[in-house]
DNA sequence: TTACTTTTGCAATTCAGTTGCATTAAGAAA
DNA sequence: TTTCTTAATGCAACTGAATTGCAAAAGTAA
């Protein structure tokens, strides 16, 4: 699992997080941070933050992978299971704050599940 | 959105879809018709046929775009938004006959949903 | 058949994400 | 603080899923 320091740089993409409150790309997050720090550590710090607990990440209808902040997750547990809501028009993704139940499926053990909504967004629509 | 024509490569991979009955990643289709079409008119025909409605797709938590037979849906109106559970041991990906209720979101316009459960399979578990 | 449009194959390209390796910086211990 | 170990970083090269351009082939309607 590895210990994650605080660099400067795991505190920027944190920092970042922070201030959106939004879910963020990893491609965008790279071309936002492109002065600050090399695309390589971008992927690696999320990748970390991920595996801490700190993050949980999404693949976008687009095909990007996307990141957000957890509410109350540790590595060994994930708890987070909100929806995410995609705009097919501007591409923002945003985290909704409300829970999903998944459904007992027979015969399978269910992990977590990733509730995608395709839709516009106010802006958009 | 283009008439799409009842080719043989188009009934070839529409076949594939009715005998394994379960979701197909785009890789997976490419490797397992290598012999019988060209990689690229793979991927134009899951696009033509997503178009139409025949298929719809969905991002695998492994960045893989995976698609499915619909059920009941055209290219104006999509119903479809049955969860598909994707197994982390083996990465196999199968439609799970059940409906989702999408939650209204205030002030966002929901097209559809896609809800990807993450887990292990029987054999795998 | 003819005329027209869609579909296909092939090669080249794009681009998100990864890997190997040498260098740098955390941070714990002395 | 200085030393020492290990994690983190930068850079360049690479991987692989998916896309694009274009000429050739195959559908389809008349």
């Amino acid at each position: 699992m590895g210990v994650v320091r605080k660099t400067k740089s795991v505190m920027t993409v944190l920092n970042t997080f922070e201030q959106t409150g939004k879910a963020v790309s990893a491609v965008a997050l790279v071309e936002h941070l492109q002065d600050s720090m090399n695309k390589t550590t971008v992927y690696r710090i999320l990748d970390r933050l991920e595996d801490q607990g700190t993050l949980h990440s999404f693949m976008g209808k687009d095909g990007l992978k996307w990141y957000a902040k957890c509410d109350g997750c540790s590595s060994t547990h994930h708890i987070d299971s909100h929806p995410h809501f995609q705009c097919r028009g501007c591409g923002k993704t945003e985290c909704l704050s409300m829970d999903v139940t998944i459904p007992p499926i027979p015969k399978h053990k269910v992990d977590f599940a990733e509730l995608l909504l395709i839709g516009l967004c106010e802006t958009c629509s």
